[in-house]
DNA sequence: GCCTCATTGTGAAGTATCATCACTACATGA
DNA sequence: TCATGTAGTGATGATACTTCACAATGAGGC
């Protein structure tokens, strides 16, 4: 019974993180960002001047990745490097004034898909389906802990199937 | 007012987005395969045996892409090429048995993956969600029927930016 | 039958992203 | 000053995807 009302609402998710994944990304890709680019820049956007190191915790991605994203945004004139004043070991990653303003243009872009997506919905409908969300998003969230946590347990070894 | 709850909503929607898409496609490697690959399979388990230009209309890429899409998934033993009974230009793309039954498969890590999000959410709060998540698939289904109708109108010129 | 044109699929070559390994330069604490 | 850890990078390669050119075939007009 409720199994195959899952099955339809997980395709609706499905397809509505493919939707919005390709949309973000075209909508990126217009700027010259690549998600990962934009994910950087939204950090930084957040966090003010960081070390690379900051920002590949951030991003959950490797050091030596972090210095491809990064020279891909010097590159095109969205950041900039610095030496860092006492740590010589590191760089300071900045915006430009080009990429602060890139910056803000991704959040009003956000505001208007915002709008596309929600604008007229009625509000009891609205709401509900913000619970809803944050429900999936929290079990999901947890989820994913789970995994990291089981991950780091036992590194190297084979992750040996705990959700069974 | 309402800016500031959407703005909230879509930061939900955005990372249910991300984590789900994430979440896909590392299960996805666990079998060996990428979104695009996975995606053919699935057209092709929706279809049955197919030439390589109705798959690449399915999936919306080029007939290049297609070529190696197959050729992976021939290569690493999930479907087998033969040719066209009556067009001999043409290929028939077909599940091998592993094909099959992975495609058989996703379809039962999909159950799972419901189950995670929804099992033992309350009905009245699950029901409402769906709700919601339909409308806003639809409103980005017609926003994306829109853009591709306006590029195919004018296919080589600039777009000449239509939603301001 | 012959000619033209459209369609199916592929080879070659290029680009972008990301991962791994080895390494330099610097910091830090004993 | 010495050992050890940390920040970042060069070299190299894997993978996904694109563009361009092209061979093989089908299909319709004459």
């Amino acid at each position: 019974m409720t199994n195959k009302k899952y099955a339809t609402a997980l395709g609706q998710v499905l397809e509505l993180s493919l939707l919005v994944n390709d949309d973000m990304t075209q909508s990126l890709a217009r700027d010259g960002l690549t998600t990962a680019r934009a994910h950087l820049l939204w950090e930084l956007a957040q966090r003010g001047p960081s070390t690379q190191r900051v920002l590949a915790d951030a991003l959950d991605v490797s050091a030596r990745n972090i210095t491809g994203l990064v020279d891909a945004l010097v590159a095109t004139g969205f950041v900039t490097r610095e030496p860092h004043p006492t740590d010589r070991r590191a760089t300071l990653v900045s915006f430009t004034e080009h990429g602060a303003a890139t910056a803000r243009a991704l959040g009003e872009g956000q505001q208007e898909f915002a709008d596309l997506l929600f604008a007229g919905m009625p509000e009891a409908r609205f709401d509900c389906f913000v619970d809803g969300l944050g429900e999936v998003l929290d079990r999901l969230r947890e989820r994913l802990q789970a995994d990291k946590a089981a991950d780091t347990d036992q590194p190297p070894k084979q992750p040996e199937e705990a959700h069974a």
